[in-house]
DNA sequence: GCTCAATGGTTACAATTGAAACTATCGAAA
DNA sequence: TTTCGATAGTTTCAATTGTAACCATTGAGC
């Protein structure tokens, strides 16, 4: 018996966890983020819920949560969550829409717009040096790539959800 | 003042979180890894990390828990915390290393191998229909690009942890 | 005006996870 | 041979997260 054969003898084993595409993404992003958040919350305290919540209300303000959860991936408990914590340390300020008095009505405090203008460039920063790594050409192509596979595994899961 | 201008008002504003790399790699991989999850509970009651740990086995057998650790990029506890539920699961058969009695001998039982036969071509199949909406081209620089940016959010990571 | 399904958001509870402490064993040095 | 720091692996406890149930409000249909 050859040493690949012994490996384990069938066509299943083409499966290499180091080459596993899945995989190598969760590890990649995983880094990543936890890079993030450690300086996140070593620096401002910020969890990364937080942080999202804080960003999109930086650029988009008077949002309601749900809205924030559709522009930054979470759920509506996710956002709950993200937003009191906010509250509680004044970074944000929640009325209610006059109309429909479900809706909260969020933006920033003048002491989130501080804490978002602080933050904002350590984040560009690590992007940049993390992007670093690539040519601007790689650059362009992985955002192409990045786009492409996100569409794609959204479709994927719309799918294997719908037949089950 | 200009409406560019207004939106936030200086350089901190050029963060958009849809454009921001970090997010949207998070993004696409919590919508692979949840694909994928799902499909393995509900086929083989198996997680994630007892996944990666049977692929490795299968590859690898006779491996101890710390080798499976560095392997599936995953910490001991939650090493632990797999092979334990294999085990219980008769997945899985454990013996002790002779010299030295700490160390755990990991390997496939009949089971274990049976199940693994299984879900590779599954993972597999998953991998392929993602990967599908790329060009055989830009598959190969997804590959490249992967591992570029995993080597340097390392070595940002260790530089970062260092000097704190 | 009611009723009722749908929507916005929060709460409660269980399951997962992470960090630190712990046990057991080992190997090197005195 | 005893001691002690390092390694393998597990346990424990707290924090995070996910799911489902829940409450309040709304708007559409009757």
């Amino acid at each position: 018996m050859s040493a690949s054969a012994r490996a384990s003898g069938n066509a299943s084993d083409k499966l290499r966890l180091d080459r596993f595409v899945p995989y190598r993404l969760s590890v990649l992003s995983n880094l990543v983020s936890m890079s993030i958040a450690h300086a996140y919350e070593r620096e401002f305290g910020l969890t990364i819920p937080e942080w999202r919540v804080l960003a999109v209300l930086a650029r988009y303000p008077n949002l309601s949560a749900v809205e924030v959860a559709e522009r930054t991936a979470m759920d509506k408990v996710a956002v709950s969550r993200a937003v009191q914590s906010l509250l509680a340390a004044r970074r944000l300020v929640r009325t209610y829409d006059k109309g429909d008095r479900r809706r909260s009505v969020l933006r920033l405090s003048a002491a989130g717009r501080a804490v978002y203008t602080r933050v904002a460039p350590l984040a560009l920063g690590y992007e940049r040096k993390l992007l670093d790594a690539l040519s601007a050409s790689d650059r362009r192509t992985l955002d192409r790539l990045i786009g492409r596979l996100t569409e794609r595994a959204r479709l994927l899961d719309q799918m294997d959800g719908q037949d089950s």
